[in-house]
DNA sequence: TGCATTCAGTTGACTAGGAAATTATATCCG
DNA sequence: CGGATATAATTTCCTAGTCAACTGAATGCA
């Protein structure tokens, strides 16, 4: 029986410390959302169609980074919410289109307005040039892998 | 009906950009774990026992920010897989134990290698003046937020 | 002592996503 | 034209969490 080596600390890792305060100022965003009985996905796909014309869920999916099925079901449940609504594309049999309601429309400014709330929330007491430094680096980390999409998970 | 009002854009919110960064480091994490046939949360909890005392499902739950539930299923996996065991113990007639049999604890040193690996593939292109400066902002947000736990989600 | 309460862990019901199979429609080309 | 192929969306099955109910053991106090 050997005795463990050792091995680098978790906390070594940048990605550590990236997933920690990632996740709490996402779940920060998710309580806020909870009020309103809506998740960060559903927000999410909310904003995307915010503004726009109807929209096919494929498109969806690939500018929300999920897999089609997933934005079935995501659709079905905002669908049930009555915040969305879902129909048939006049051109092409097989495409449906979602859209928001009047409903979805009107709440969307209220959730960007929780959206605000929980960024300032936790980012409002770096300094200006310190946000400023902050968004820059990881623009540019984002940027060099080339990631895109909405991130949701 | 009304024009929608404009709302603030996504891609306003340092929030946004974490979590597409965050993201995108632990879903090429996961991907490089894969290839030994383990999970981010698994590596996580062997990463915590690894070194230590045979320790409690409710002190890993605390530690890693998950529910006794979830460890209950995550240790199930990872005894599947005989990388961990489980035993009652002496002193609790409830109390289990949770600890690293010689093939988990041999695979941890293999598996941070890959979290080294990760890490420098995504930051090792900023300067080191930049990674500190990222690494002081994060850990001055994780602090003043009493953000704690190893993040799994 | 003995019964209520607390505590550790597990389990069942549910949520939410991915991968792959499935269904229905559209397109391409011989 | 009509069959092969491609495409859009949905569905099925699987993974992995949560919450809350449950089981059995320990504790506490009348």
């Amino acid at each position: 029986m050997s005795l463990p080596q050792p091995v680098s600390d978790l906390t070594a890792h940048l990605g550590f410390w990236l997933r920690i305060v990632s996740n709490h100022v996402s779940q920060a965003f998710a309580a806020k959302l909870a009020a309103r009985e809506v998740t960060v996905a559903e927000w999410s796909l909310m904003r995307v169609l915010y503004g726009r014309e109807p929209m096919a869920p494929s498109r969806l999916a690939e500018e929300m980074g999920l897999t089609r099925g997933a934005i079935t079901r995501l659709a079905d449940r905002l669908i049930a919410k009555s915040l969305i609504l879902r129909e048939a594309s006049a051109a092409d049999g097989r495409a449906q289109t979602l859209a928001l309601t009047d409903r979805g429309s009107a709440l969307v400014p209220h959730l960007a307005a929780l959206a605000d709330r929980n960024d300032a929330e936790f980012f409002d007491d770096l300094s200006l040039a310190e946000r400023e430094t902050l968004e820059r680096l990881l623009k540019s980390l984002a940027q060099r892998s080339h990631m895109s999409a909405t991130p949701i998970a």
